[in-house]
Parts: C-alpha cells; structure tokens; sequence
DNA sequence: TACTAGATTATCT
DNA sequence: GATAATCTAGTAT
C-alpha cells in the first residue's frame, strides 16, 4: 500500500469549522501530509488526538483567556497552534471552530506513511512504531516548531488528506485525556482501536 | 516490568 | 520565580 500525497483530496476549510470533539473524533484515519523544503513528502495516518474545548474545558490552554502564546487557538480553525513545552518537547495542534472561540485538537500520534527515512533520521531511531507515537515525537519526526505556527492546513505545503480508510465509530475508542490534571475526566481522547502506533500503551 | 528523575525554556503571574 | 497537553534513560523489583 503506497501513499500517494494528492493535494486535490485535501480537507478543506469548513471542516475544521465544526466543533472541536467532532473534528478530533473525524480525524482519525486521516492523514497529515507536510512537504519538506526539499519537496519530499512526510505523512503520516492520524492515529490517536485530543480536543481541547474553548468552555468548561480548565486544561485547556485557551481556559485562562487569550494570550501571546495561545493566540493561534482564537484565531479561525484551519491553521496550526504549535508549543513548546518542559523546555524540550513541541506540540502540534489543529486550530478548529470560527475566529475568537478558543479551541483546538492535539495531535498525539501518526501511523508513518511517506518520507519515513527522513523521520527516522529527525528522530535519531529506526523504530518506525515509535516514529510518531507520542505529541512530541509527531513534532520532532516532522520538523514542527514553534516557526510554524499559525501555518495554514489548507495549503499545498501542509494538508490533511482524507485517504478512504475512515475507521468506522466501532474502530474509534473514546477515553479521558494524557498528561493532564484539570478537567482530566472528560472524554476527549480519540484513537484508533488496535493499532500498535498509538502512544501510552505498553507492549 | 515499574517507577523516578532529569532535561531545559517560552510564557505567564 | 514557577510552571508545563512530554520523553527517555536509568535503577529498582
């Protein structure tokens, strides 16, 4: 099964508009595509996200009002919000509802589709399971940092391209969030049922 | 297999 | 001055 980047499949901006659970839950199963400056292609299948909430939602990073650094979650959906945090690790996330709302989806972990031996060389690893398994791994196997900020997921550079393997809601388990400790009951983490690439698991 | 510590900085109070 | 939507290596069990 080859992966063939193809721009004209892209999801485009309205469905980043719908509301925050539903764009987390329906990107499962979708792939993010980014070209590198050398025009090669790094993808990878969405396999596990989260949706942070613009209300009632206290770990979200929009919860305590804008600011400098949450800026591109107020911002209209269809752009990415990239942070960097612990001093070490960045973290990708898909700006999602219309301007001034506050919200955002996390992604956590990508199942590898192109460009793999460049992710294995910005990972310093050959363990394609862990290429992407982890929010800080996604950023580091794909080159994200805090530049791209703001970035349109709506362009030819940078896309979400629906492949045709929807998983079907069966597929997609629904459990409380990673790494958080307010609001940590809520059930906003999406992924994919048995697949090896999705992170917090032990083996 | 399980738990703990350490890395290290942009941003916020 | 404190904190954080994490990851990995290392030590203990």
């Amino acid at each position: 099964m080859t992966f063939q980047p193809d721009f004209k499949k892209s999801l485009n901006k309205s469905f980043f508009l719908q509301d925050t659970a539903t764009v987390a839950r329906q990107l499962i199963g979708k792939a993010l595509v980014k070209q590198t400056e050398g025009s090669d292609y790094l993808a990878g299948k969405i396999v596990e996200a989260e949706a942070y909430l613009s209300e009632g939602d206290l770990s979200s990073h929009s919860a305590p009002g804008l600011t400098k650094r949450n800026a591109p979650m107020f911002e209209e959906g269809g752009i990415l919000y990239v942070y960097f945090i612990y001093g070490v690790h960045h973290c990708i996330n898909i700006v999602t509802e219309p301007a001034g709302t506050g919200a955002a989806v996390l992604i956590r972990a990508l199942e590898p589709l192109a460009g793999i031996e460049i992710m294995k060389k910005n990972r310093e690893t050959d363990d394609i399971q862990k290429l992407c398994k982890g929010p800080g791994n996604v950023a580091k196997a794909f080159n994200f940092n805090l530049n791209d900020n703001r970035s349109s997921l709506t362009s030819e550079g940078l896309f979400i391209q629906d492949i045709g393997e929807d998983a079907g809601h069966s597929e997609i388990s629904v459990t409380p969030r990673i790494g958080i400790v307010k609001s940590a009951h809520l059930p906003l983490r999406f992924y994919l049922e048995n697949s090896p690439f999705v992170s917090g698991k032990k083996k």
